[in-house]
DNA sequence: TCTTGACTCTCACGTAACGTGAGGCCGCAC
DNA sequence: GTGCGGCCTCACGTTACGTGAGAGTCAAGA
């Protein structure tokens, strides 16, 4: 009956002499006994035991749940064996879902040549304040309208927005009705630059109001744009003839 | 210039109140001072790196990386971003390789009805070998050829091998001739089975001698066949006619 | 004024699966 | 006897916090 020490164990199993170890603490694997000296000795059935761990383990499987497996009987195997599918498709989803908005910001940085951090971060904020306000399908409708767009039309549309605030805020400020002709043609460029994003979709629309509405401080710190100045520009445009 | 307490700074950013002192212990994220009581006072500028610190988390950043990135400028930030795209991406393959291994073993129990917890181990333990030694083409071409055969033919194989080493095992204890006809009959069945594997591809058999020689002891105790058997039983086959 | 409840503070341990020394004993060969 | 390699037992480091414990702080109601 063959014995074997920790190092031989170790190469004839392909892990290191410290998770051997780390086993025996976890109770996962107990020695069979110990020489004079305090050494580790294993037999046989110790190194069945310990192929069964690490066969387990290649699969990902915790050590708790190997030792569960290995100390009870079948069932409970099989019944591992489904939670650890499940526990991996999950996590391959959320790698996936990760990945696909990581993408997403790494093609800002490649389109955009040499944009600082600051827009940077601003974007990633953008687009993780959106995600939570619409849906996968919308996100897509708002990624198609984008690129039907072109880049170029969207820095236009970017850089006519905080003179179209201006105004209006402008207008409010010296109370202005809404109504007024002067309102009036401010409110059609403001309206025109909503539609520029939300592409007509309504639902997109609505969205988006939501979104304002529940966080309207950073809105506020972001666009310029304050609950006040939002209902004014909206009263505005409810005064506009129907396109 | 307003003041947040660590809570009214974690509600405005969904995060929890033990996370802020977490970040300030690392150094992420430092109260811009603290009040006559000792409680932590942020301002805007705080929140503000807050949110890019929530944003790049939620990213799947690393703290360590996301300090480095805030600290330093945006090239890094951009640098940040392919590296956690790699980073993301060979997880993913990781994981998937590993899904595809268990639901492998999962169609063992599927398949196998109310299989027991010790066949089992011993087959995910030979999975686990083949794949060590096998390509993945070479896999896919095993288990094609495994389904072309049906499980009962499988079944049928897997219940003749024991009788033949047995056989051959005897006649080599005997100092049998491998060139006579009792061996040479033998050899025959033998050969049969180990082609219902390798469905003849040379390069398959090849590949599960190297397993054998680099596996004696696992092989001895799994199938008992021991190098001198494999050996006469080679010897054995050499001497039939080609088929 | 006292008390209550909500809030805050600072430790400090727990998590998963080991890696990586530090300091010291054991065994075998020269 | 003296190397050198193998073995032993602590015990801290890793990631991003969770979860109390024990104690001080703040605003408001009885």
């Amino acid at each position: 009956m063959p014995l074997f020490t920790v190092s031989q164990l170790a190469r004839r199993t392909g892990i290191t002499v410290r998770t051997l170890h780390h086993y025996e603490a976890e109770g996962l694997l107990l020695p069979a006994g110990r020489s004079d000296a305090g050494y580790r000795l294993y037999g046989r059935e110790e190194l069945a035991r310990l192929q069964h761990i690490v066969s387990l383990k290649a699969l990902g499987f915790p050590l708790a749940e190997i030792r569960a497996c290995l100390d009870a009987d079948a069932p409970s195997l099989a019944d591992a064996l489904v939670r650890q599918v499940d526990r991996l498709r999950q996590g391959i989803v959320r790698q996936q879902n990760l990945l696909s908005r990581l993408e997403r910001v790494a093609r800002l940085v490649a389109d955009g040549e040499a944009i600082d951090a600051e827009t940077l971060l601003s974007s990633i904020e953008a687009t993780t304040l959106m995600e939570k306000y619409f849906t996968p399908e919308q996100m897509q409708t708002i990624r198609d309208h984008g690129a039907a767009l072109g880049a170029e039309r969207i820095r236009a549309v970017e850089e006519e927005w905080p003179g179209v605030i201006a105004g209006m805020q402008a207008a409010m400020a010296l109370g202005k009705d809404p109504a007024s002709e002067e309102v009036q043609a401010l409110a059609r460029r403001w309206r025109a630059l909503v539609r520029a994003f939300t592409g007509g979709d309504a639902g997109i629309q609505r969205s988006m109001g939501t979104m304002y509405r529940e966080n309207a401080d950073e809105m506020r710190a972001k666009t310029g744009i304050d609950p006040a100045l939002m209902e004014y520009a909206c009263s505005a445009i409810a005064s506009l003839p129907k396109d």
